[in-house]
DNA sequence: GACCTGCTGCGGTCTG
């Protein structure tokens, strides 16, 4: 294979590619092809290979992946899409159109938007000369596939080109398992079937991600990861303490009315002002970490903004809030004629097209690194301007009372443990998702509707073959369709001849709009002021006429609400309270970061990036880590708890207590490890020491003990021992560490 | 369990 990385290698690609995308890419106004452009089109137009395409941002993957395919697909005659383009957001499809609708206009080749909220008229019209690129979300070929399948293979059969964008948010969760499936099943009603191009932002493990795109041939995906590019980074941790005995950290800050009586001030209080001072007049975003925290830190932002008399530029965005609000918002921010800060939560994390901000700001401490750097890669993208992070912490303050997890100053060890792994490059792997029994009900019930009927065994090679679904054996699958036919669940039916059929409660599923999509969505109040939608809230939160509330970055009065339609109508108001949207916990740690924490308490520099207060943080911590003489001991009594350090990531510790639970130990689990209540150390001591005999410990036993194993939107109709052998697995590598770390400790 | 994501087809009314 030729090396396009040299100049003359990036002519030769340039000239592999369509008379007319020359001009085009002449007509831009572009020097030269990007190297991983280059690199691209000659792997798709020099083999026959599935292309991997790894990149950050702003590094023209979109054209790098459709400038050889249509090259490739020019003179094509077929009817049907030639190209799918599979996104996982409507507005990236938006997006995406824009950016395509010239260049495949120059080559006369159609490309239609094809979602939820594209217009009727254009798929019409793509339905009856089905050509060129479709542009779709999964839950729109799912749609396709159940209520019109003669149409989804007209359309989808005779495509030779898959391209999924950002891949890395496939590879973990329900929908990644769901997508796989509907590639599985678009292959299998093609002759040929169509080469898979993914395009994902830098990722911790290529060949996770190259399994994910071609289960059956990984080996066979070529993998093309762009040189690292990344602007220089400027970065601050900056530490607050929060006031004794503060039981709401995101309280709206005493309103307007309030005046006279200074109110207590937080710690994000301290956080605004500073964001206050330092981001005016630029393009930011501000990750808040929850809806709570981003409309605390917005009202905060806005408040001080009339104080000072300026107009306001700080403005919340998040998943509740309605899509007019948010595509205001973002319009604003790409528009750049007004400075502007998106306080958010992790809406603006993926690619959907805001132009290059100033800075990005985080509060509360980073717990994965690939979510930090898809943050970071949203600054920095103009040619020689730096990328500027700061992170927010806050830490309780320390009293007579406090006790050693505080004093141990976790989330500033955490801060510190997670910058300098970014520093090292380091990107976690993709979790497995738990939703596979969910997810393969979901799909059972699809292609028995998509088929009219079918039966068990092909039904079983359609979906389980090497994929989402591999794990599930020939006698598993068996159980499930029996229990999916059970009484109490009634989704299928067996017809005399064997044929499968849907029963009358999976009918009913399959018939409701919201089934195509895997994932669920709760029941929401709508809020509403004259007429227009601001958003929505949990149906859970408490809501009363007269009560007050802070949403989309304002204060509201709850004027009327209706039952029925649940909708709240609301007036402007001075006070409020911050809705509480959703009880909350975290994402979960890698094993590396927690190791590496463990490395920030064993050393002693004192990186520069820390501020003044968050490096006596980091002092408080290190201290406390050496009083408890953490470098050799693991086991630390505290009244009447133990808490045992395991240095593990959240998998881990977390199956490590549900061995303590086997073991009849009540434990709650945290960064470090674990807390077990009411014991001392002699009467733990050998528990653990039974553990660390257990090299044969069942992991079927241990699943057992594991508090809602059944997830995903059909768990209801998951059988016990499918869910519990299928835990069971994707666990044993942690339910393997159990023993030897048990060992360790006792 | 932090956050996020998605959605048919029909029948009705209105507008040019």
């Amino acid at each position: 294979m030729s090396s396009p990385a040299s100049a003359s290698g990036l002519e030769a690609a340039y000239h592999r590619l369509h008379p007319k995308i020359r001009r085009w890419i002449r007509d831009q106004g572009w020097d030269e092809l990007r190297e991983i452009q280059a690199r691209t089109i000659v792997a798709v137009l020099e083999s026959d290979r599935d292309v991997l395409i790894a990149a950050s941002t702003a590094a023209g993957k979109t054209e790098a992946a459709f400038l050889p395919i249509l090259t490739s697909i020019a003179d094509r005659k077929a009817s049907g899409f030639a190209v799918l383009y599979i996104s996982p957001l409507k507005a990236l499809i938006n997006d995406q159109f824009r950016r395509l609708e010239e260049l495949s206009e120059s080559m006369e080749i159609p490309v239609v938007k094809w979602h939820g909220d594209a217009p009727q008229s254009e798929k019409k019209k793509a339905m009856a000369k089905p050509d060129g690129i479709a542009l779709i979300t999964p839950e729109s070929i799912e749609a396709m596939l159940v209520r019109r399948p003669a149409d989804a293979r007209r359309l989808l059969s005779s495509a030779e080109f898959i391209v999924i964008d950002e891949v890395h948010a496939f590879l973990q969760g329900p929908r990644g398992l769901h997508v796989a499936s509907l590639l599985r099943r678009i292959d299998a009603m093609s002759e040929r079937p169509a080469r898979r191009i993914g395009l994902s932002a830098t990722i911790g493990d290529l060949d996770q991600a190259a399994a994910w795109l071609r289960p059956t041939d990984p080996q066979h995906v070529e993998r093309l990861k762009a040189k690292s590019d990344a602007p220089e980074l400027r970065l601050q941790v900056r530490g607050y303490i929060e006031p004794p005995d503060l039981d709401d950290p995101d309280h709206a800050e005493g309103g307007a009315e309030g005046a006279g009586d200074m109110p207590h001030r937080i710690a994000l209080d301290y956080i605004a002002d500073h964001l206050f001072e330092k981001l005016r007049g630029e393009n930011n975003l501000v990750f808040g970490g929850s809806r709570r925290t981003v409309e605390s830190a917005a009202d905060r932002l806005r408040l001080r903004s009339e104080k000072s008399n300026v107009p306001n530029e700080f403005y919340p965005h998040h998943g509740s809030l309605s899509k007019v609000l948010r595509e205001e918002l973002e319009e604003r921010l790409k528009d750049g004629k007004l400075p502007t800060t998106a306080v958010c939560t992790s809406t603006l994390e993926l690619g959907v097209d805001i132009g290059s901000v100033k800075s990005v700001a985080q509060i509360g401490a980073p717990r994965s690194l690939a979510s930090l750097r898809q943050r970071l890669g949203r600054t920095g993208r103009r040619r020689g301007t730096p990328s500027v992070l700061r992170i927010y912490l806050r830490e309780p303050e320390i009293t007579q009372k406090s006790g050693i997890m505080d004093r141990l100053r976790p989330n500033t060890i955490r801060s510190v443990a997670v910058v300098q792994l970014l520093l090292k490059e380091f990107v976690e792997e993709a979790g497995a998702a738990p939703e596979i029994a969910s997810t393969l009900i979901h799909q059972v019930l699809s292609v028995i509707t998509e088929r009219g009927g079918i039966r068990p065994k092909p039904l079983f090679d359609l979906l389980c073959g090497p994929g989402p679904f591999s794990s599930v054996g020939p006698s598993d699958f068996a159980n499930l369709l029996r229990h999916l036919a059970t009484k109490e669940v009634r989704f299928i039916e067996q017809a005399p001849d064997g044929t499968l059929m849907l029963a009358q409660e999976g009918e009913k599923t399959v018939q409701s709009r919201s089934f195509f999509a895997v994932f669920e969505s709760s029941e929401e109040w709508r809020l509403t002021v004259g007429g227009r939608s601001l958003g929505t809230l949990p149906i859970t939160y408490p809501v009363h006429k007269d009560g007050l509330v802070v949403f989309a970055g304002q204060r509201w009065i709850i004027h009327d609400l209706d039952e029925q339609t649940k909708t709240l109508v609301v007036a402007p108001h001075p006070g409020g309270v911050v809705p509480r949207f959703e009880p909350s916990a975290g994402e979960p740690a890698h094993d590396r970061l927690i190791a590496e924490m463990r490395a920030v308490y064993l050393t002693d520099d004192i990186p520069p990036y820390l501020d003044e207060k968050a490096q006596e943080l980091l002092a408080e911590g290190r201290t406390t880590f050496r009083l408890l003489r953490l470098d050799h001991r693991s086991l630390v009594s505290e009244d009447r708890d133990m808490h045992v350090f395991l240095w593990k990531g959240s998998q881990v510790t977390a199956v490590f207590s549900a061995a303590l639970a086997m073991a009849g130990l009540a434990s709650g689990v945290h960064d470090l490890g674990v807390s077990v209540s009411k014991i001392k150390e002699l009467e733990l001591r050998p528990i653990l020491a039974t553990l660390a005999q257990m090299h044969e410990l069942d992991p079927a036993d241990v699943a057992d003990f594991v508090a809602n194993i059944k997830v995903g939107k059909f768990r209801e109709a998951v059988p016990d021992d499918l869910a519990r052998g299928l835990w069971a697995q994707q666990n044993r590598k942690a339910i393997l560490a159990v023993a030897p770390c048990a060992g360790l400790l006792a």
